[in-house]
DNA sequence: TTGTACGCGTTATCAT
DNA sequence: ATGATAACGCGTACAA
């Protein structure tokens, strides 16, 4: 009872008394069968529950209708979005994906790629990659197509699209609001090591400070886990070693979250005391006490326009490459 | 130059001097090759950079390494935290995730089943599944083996594992702790229509109340969206049409999270006024102000467990069938 | 409009 | 221990 076997085409060849190319035409409406003996063999195909099976497709056309997502961490909000835009719109166009967590972790990425390339998926969405460039490279050039989530090449690659948040300038809007409010002390706790965002938004962070002419100490500067506890224990020790931090711009909400728990474990009173920022605009940011000024950006869109891009060019190889980039917008609540 | 081509058994054996068959069985470890020739074929292999196609070898198998993931919405951090959790483990099983979610939408979890039977997966995992029992069912015969969370089948089937939720008991645990607390007018805002884990914490909250003799008015139960705006949108409307009500259990954290935002845009305090009761336990609810009570739940632990449920099945077949049931614990926070 | 032969990359089966 | 051949289910190329 356990033992259904898949109708194939060569099934429904049968019972439809035709061959097994009439019925493959039927199915993929392809043209050269009458409308009346398309219409009976898709009867019968409905009838024993046909679907041809994607791996044999596969194999034949050197097409898996499969996209791979690498993201750092789906439990981060802000990959959970773009998982979320990425798959429906992927739904949408007929695409499966495939969901693969780097969890920080170069060799993990590596071997998730290696894994995405043995299944032969048809396009990749790589979302802030930690592999090195000439890594990168050599993974991207495996992959029919490719959109880079905040990551740049440096260099245009035929099968790539870029899709990259502007955190330089995100990060110079958020230190230049700090530096208005009468902020001066202003520290940044910036994530991973390895992080090109963060890397960009140390840029930022740098440059409006010395826009106006204010010296940042190396002491202002620490890495962190990009999760809360990351951000608490990062704050944490920054408030000890640094007490006269006025401000601190963050990697994301959720290190901003722990920053803000550190404040109140310390005993400094937001923002009067110290300011925070952070970034993402995740959905936690408006619901905590007190609200998390933060710099938006829209997740749910980087992913689905990334599928679109990435579908486009499956369907277009030759597309000239786009390089998207998207403005954050600072979002003016209550931590600073 | 973006002709590359895969390397194949065909090249390596070619390379190695040996035939198609000794390759595949050096790659895969199987026995009758020589540990001389084995190494010099994996070397070759490793120079050429040669990857099996997991699309050939699984038209040739019939397995194909992969196992589908649906939920009802990855941006939900629950979802996404059982997401992680299944991620992590396939991954370490050597199993690739395909990511769908069905939107709440029966008509799209239908498809998106139907997508999965067409990658030919080898298991799949369904969390809160929507569809009918009659249409679950005969999904789930297309699949080799499932994992049901957060659903029941009423009826042992053979190739079908179950983690649930004691939703029920959850349920009576946070009512119990309103009737405890002095609470008398005791809502629940139920989420989704058709939600099983929704029906089973109607029960919980019905027998709760009965073995305390209060008699629970229709008015007290109201359905939304599983969402912040779901819950604040039915809090709203609840606080104003029975402005009694003095105790709010809600179907998960995302929903008690707006029916706090209601609550506070009611100007009723919390939980003086109104006490409010979550559930899942989503990081955000450690976070909020009021911190929120709430029933957790450990979903990292669920979708790691379903993954090691599946890969056993999917391997021996006949096990039989586990019906894992998941306590949750009452964690008493601010809120209630 | 419809059909035949072959190939996609791999493994199973049955040799040697 | 190793190899030859067929098969998995489908689409492409060409033929009728």
């Amino acid at each position: 009872m356990n033992a259904k076997k898949r109708a194939t085409v060569a099934d429904v060849a049968r019972l439809a008394d035709v061959s097994m190319m009439t019925v493959s035409r039927a199915i993929n409406h392809s043209p050269g069968v009458s409308e009346e003996t398309r219409a009976r063999i898709l009867k019968i195909a409905e009838e024993v529950g046909y679907r041809p099976s994607q791996i044999a497709r596969g194999l034949a056309t050197r097409r898996t209708t499969t996209i791979g997502l690498l993201v750092p961490d789906v439990s981060n909000p802000f990959f959970a979005q773009i998982a979320r835009g990425a798959e429906d719109a992927a739904f949408e166009q007929g695409y499966s994906l495939f969901l693969i967590n780097s969890a920080e972790d170069h060799r993990r990425e590596q071997a998730a790629l290696d894994a995405l390339w043995q299944q032969e998926i048809d396009g990749a969405i790589l979302c802030s990659a930690r592999l090195s460039l000439d890594a990168l490279r050599t993974y991207i050039n495996r992959f029919p197509a490719v959109v880079l989530v905040n990551r740049d090449l440096y260099l245009q690659v035929s099968n790539t699209d870029t899709i990259n948040v502007d955190d330089r300038q995100g990060a110079r809007l958020a230190v230049e609001h700090l530096l208005e409010i009468g902020k001066r002390k202003i520290a940044y706790i910036a994530g991973p090591e390895n992080s090109v965002s963060s890397e960009r938004r140390l840029q930022g962070y740098r440059s409006a400070l010395q826009m106006h002419k204010v010296l940042a100490e190396p002491g202002w500067i620490s890495h962190c886990a990009p999760t809360t506890d990351g951000g608490r224990a990062a704050a944490l020790d920054l408030l000890q070693h640094v007490p006269a931090i006025d401000g601190i711009f963050c990697f994301n909400d959720l290190t901003a979250l722990g920053v803000l728990q550190a404040c109140r474990e310390a005993g400094r009173s937001v923002p009067s005391q110290v300011a925070v920022i952070g970034a993402d605009d995740i959905q936690m940011a408006s619901l905590i006490t007190p609200r998390l000024t933060t710099l938006r950006t829209d997740p749910h869109w980087i992913g689905s326009r990334a599928i679109s891009l990435l579908v486009q060019r499956i369907h277009e190889p030759t597309l000239t490459p786009q390089a998207l980039v998207v403005q954050p917008e600072l979002i003016l609540r209550e931590s600073a």
